[in-house]
RNA sequence: UGGGGCGUCGUCAAGUGGUAAGACACCAGCCUUUGGAGCUGGCAUUCCCAGGUUCGAAUCCUGGCGCCCCAGCCA
């Protein structure tokens, strides 16, 4: 430890091996990254930017998160930094290693690699408890014998000074051995803890001697039964900041009032002293970021579970068939402030599909398929027609599509009595099947009993083979399809918003405004053969659809399930929504 | 007269005394073998309000108003 007066040195071991990661070149910093250059500037923290995501094993990732595992990382590696991953494992009555994983599974997922610096609180608890023994050596602490309903009395209230705890002025000999006994496991669970001794009329009411030890007989997920008492957040969280050299402790807004707490440990303990910045947390449209109610929507069975593909988490996104890319672009978009936001769900989307846009290989899929019979195709025969994976991408390539006498196509694309504007099938119409020919429409056969179009007749033009005619004519509608023989069955979830509302959370009762079509699925829809072979984690785009994904939970045993990441923008759907 | 923050387009967000970036959304049009993508144009005479300082204010000053966070032996 420094010795008073003397300026403390930063730790010298935390220089590792730099991620190279390059400056990204922005036309304007933001508030934090403003900080951080003008201390490299003024050479303030040597030079060295490290940083840290400091998770709570006690749960699931999600996209609020993500905003900070982006900033946490990001920032350090503009400036070739260091980040750590830090688990804040303080209270053993919450945590799992299994929520540790699933964290560690998420981060890499998203793109970022905190190499050899995994760290625990609890890997310093030994050197936390020195810190704390010399505080009461300090006559900065003391035990307290006070029940947590007296603490909460002599606290005071948000408008009224708190009063003194009556154990507070125990001598130090006294605080050391009954902190030593603490640690022993002499006294119950609750009866007494070790406070630091600040301000009990301090406005602030975290600086009203806050609790820095509690005693708890449980079994730690990595330390196990070595401890009865437990540091808790605001002493470890600066003091670990400092053991490990951070240079930039960025958390939420909700910290600004601990911050004083935060700068009163180190300064009294004469340590490495950090610097804690605050920004606001993300908050998105039709979506909720809160552990607690998350954590409701799967116990109520509401969802599937953490990776349901309506979730928030990053697991569900992930399953959804989010790309990390897009959650980084839309962490880079949404930018860094300390004003309270709530961020369009639909820039979230805008960044998906940008990202799938040019990544998706496009493929047809008839999701609500009607048989269509060509009478003039000769039966049993057969084409094939060149597709191009991806207009956007020439590399991609072109695969082979059969074509037949009977091919489905979206029953969605056929009206009897079609409204102006419709470009698709209809009686008497023309329009082009995708790659293959242009049909006509010559008659609708519907089951007498329900009226339900059963299929339809057309004819073909032989001349406009590939898509064209030689005559130049011109049709409004492309129509996707696929080869009845050739097509492949498969089931389609179809996932909308969760929610109902922009802000779900507005009053209390979240629950009530769940998305009754959040989840449909749909069974017998029609594939292109050359998704038969199709596996988790492969992606495609479902011509004129949307993006989907093969779902890496239900697709097995050669079964197909795909999941819709995100529809295409759908003009004639907007138009009918309006005409309405 | 508790403390701490925050108020710039529908939503995020630049702007740091020199005359309101950008993105999403939205609207209009072009183009198109995806009603996708792409392209073009439109979209804050005004920055919570009121005074003041200044040649000049979103930026400085004064006074209001509004919103958020804090009373765990949680993080």
């Amino acid at each position: 430890m420094t010795a008073p007066n003397e300026k403390p040195d930063r730790p010298k071991d935390v220089t590792n091996n730099s991620d190279g990661s390059a400056n990204n070149e922005r036309e304007s910093l933001d508030f934090i990254r403003e900080i951080v250059k003008k201390d490299l500037e003024t050479g303030k923290f040597d030079g060295r930017v490290v940083t840290r995501f400091p998770p709570e094993p006690n749960g699931y990732l999600h996209i609020g998160h993500a905003k900070a595992i982006c900033l946490d990382f990001g920032i350090a590696a503009e400036n070739d930094g260091v980040t750590h991953l830090r688990f804040d494992d303080t209270n053993p009555a919450k945590e799992e290693t299994r929520f540790a994983e699933a964290i560690m599974e998420d981060v890499r997922w998203l793109g970022f690699d905190w190499g050899d610096r995994l760290h625990h609180a609890s890997d310093y608890f030994d050197k936390l408890y020195d810190y704390a023994v010399q505080l009461v050596k300090d006559g900065k602490a003391y035990v307290c014998d006070l029940s947590p309903e007296e603490v909460r009395e002599y606290r005071g209230t948000l408008t009224e000074p708190g009063k003194d705890s009556p154990w507070r002025d125990r001598t130090v000999e006294e605080n050391l051995d009954l902190f030593t006994r603490m640690r022993n496991g002499e006294f119950d669970d609750g009866a007494r803890t070790l406070r630091a001794k600040i301000d009990m009329a301090s406005g602030n009411l975290n600086m009203r001697d806050p609790a820095i030890y509690r005693i708890k007989r449980m079994s730690h997920h990595r330390t196990g039964d070595t401890w009865c008492i437990y540091p808790m957040y605001d002493f470890t969280h600066c003091l670990s900041d400092s053991i490990e050299g951070i240079t930039h402790s960025l958390c939420d807004l909700d910290f600004e009032d601990h911050r004083p707490l935060y700068d009163w440990f180190l300064n009294e303990l004469k340590t490495y002293h950090p610097q804690q910045i605050e920004f606001a947390r993300l908050n998105v449209s039709y979506t909720i970021t809160s552990k607690r109610k998350l954590r409701q929507l799967v116990e109520n069975n509401i969802v599937t579970g953490w990776d349901d593909p309506r979730m928030p988490t990053l697991s569900g996104l992930r399953r959804r068939g989010y790309t990390p890319e897009s959650i980084r672009i839309f962490c880079d978009k949404i930018g860094v402030a300390k004003r309270e936001s709530l961020v369009d769900f639909a820039l979230l989307e805008h960044c998906l599909r940008e990202d799938l846009n040019v990544r998706a290989q496009r493929v047809m899929a008839v999701i609500d398929p009607v048989r269509v019979i060509i009478d003039n195709y000769p039966e049993g025969q057969v084409e094939e027609f060149e597709a191009v994976n991806n207009p956007e991408n020439e590399a991609d390539g072109v695969r082979m599509v059969p074509f037949s006498r009977e091919v489905f196509i979206e029953r969605a694309d056929f009206m009897e009595d079609p409204p102006k504007k419709f470009f698709r099938l209809a009686p008497g119409s023309e329009v082009r099947l995708k790659h293959a020919y242009y049909i006509t429409c010559d008659s609708v056969v519907k089951d007498e009993a329900t009226g339900e179009i059963k299929e339809l007749h057309c004819t073909y033009d032989p001349e406009s083979r590939g898509g064209g005619t030689p005559d130049g004519r011109r049709v409004k509608g492309t129509l996707h399809w696929v080869s009845a023989t050739h097509a492949s069955d498969a089931e389609v979830h179809l996932y909308d918003k969760l929610f109902t509302r922009e802000n779900p959370v507005e009053d209390d009762d979240f629950i009530n405004h769940i998305n009754p079509e959040s989840l449909v699925c749909v069974t017998g829809c029609k594939v292109e053969p050359s998704l038969a072979k199709a596996t988790p984690g492969m992606f495609f785009q479902f011509l004129r659809h949307g993006y989907f994904c093969v779902d890496s939970v239900e697709a097995v045993s050669g079964k197909l399930v795909f999941n819709r990441t995100v529809g295409l923008r759908d003009s004639w759907a907007k138009m009918q929504k309006q005409q309405k």
